[in-house]
DNA sequence: TCCTCATATATGTTAAAGTGCATATAACAA
DNA sequence: TTGTTATATGCACTTTAACATATATGAGGA
């Protein structure tokens, strides 16, 4: 299930195109995606707070829009996340299918580094024009 | 503890000299450490084998002489590995004062994906010049 | 239609990571 | 001492990843 884009591409996409070998696949595609900052901090605060939109976590990482739509788009050729396009806003999840222990090292992190989050969290919150969207739940 | 070298560095050595921000440090630092193959391998490989020489590890992995030393030094340089010398070869283990939620998340990593050390396993059992050392338990 | 906002991507550039080869160091044995 | 084995590292090279900037796409409103 990891792997599979709603393109219809093939299990294994991103780790070809990243070269690498058979086995260690999607382990080493995990870590390498989280190896990034603004990636990890994308994933921990979509565990967090269940569905953003670019926006949203463009201003909470203060960082770019190519930048963090890069990574996020790079997320989600990886199988981490789903995207569904809401009017013009584009709302990112983590993939309900991904393998249960990733969701776990992902929460395990989130715990463990709860100081990661902090000022992200602040800074999604003090936004003044925070779009409301459909099931923002986790 | 982590990041602290026997040579006496400061913790954060390898992150300052990775360039990351002071906030994602830890997290950020280890999972880069497992964004590599054989850096990966090696430490799933010490988290079943308990202490193993640099000479098994290359054995194991089927990599050369100084990429795994290199891919090792980083490891310890990031407070991941302990090293010792017995003799003419030098042991290396997990770092006992790693932080519990890292060795939890190698440890799920593991068992969620026996298939990574398939290989590297038999080629280790198959070495016939096997070395034995004192306390080679985990 | 035209305009605006949100998002994606192409391109060129820079920086970082990984590597092979040669060599250095360190322990041991003769 | 000399030779051998094990490990570390300096250096040059290749590959990969990240980036800024500019531009393209796509939805909604006037």
């Amino acid at each position: 299930m990891i792997g599979v884009e709603k393109t219809g591409n093939p299990v294994g996409y991103e780790a070809q195109r990243q070269n690498l070998s058979e086995g260690a696949g999607d382990a080493l595609m995990f870590y390498k995606n989280l190896a990034e900052e603004n990636r990890l901090l994308s994933l921990l605060l979509l565990k967090q707070e269940g569905e953003l939109c670019v926006c949203e976590i463009m201003e909470a990482l203060n960082q770019s829009q190519p930048k963090i739509s890069r990574h996020l788009a790079q997320l989600r050729r990886s199988g981490l996340l789903v995207d569904r396009r809401q009017g013009q806003w584009v709302l990112y999840r983590l993939n309900p299918d991904m393998h249960t222990w990733m969701q776990d090292v992902l929460e395990r992190t989130l715990i463990e580094n709860p100081h990661l989050l902090e000022e992200p969290s602040r800074r999604l919150s003090d936004m003044s024009t925070r779009p409301i969207f459909c099931s923002t739940s986790a």
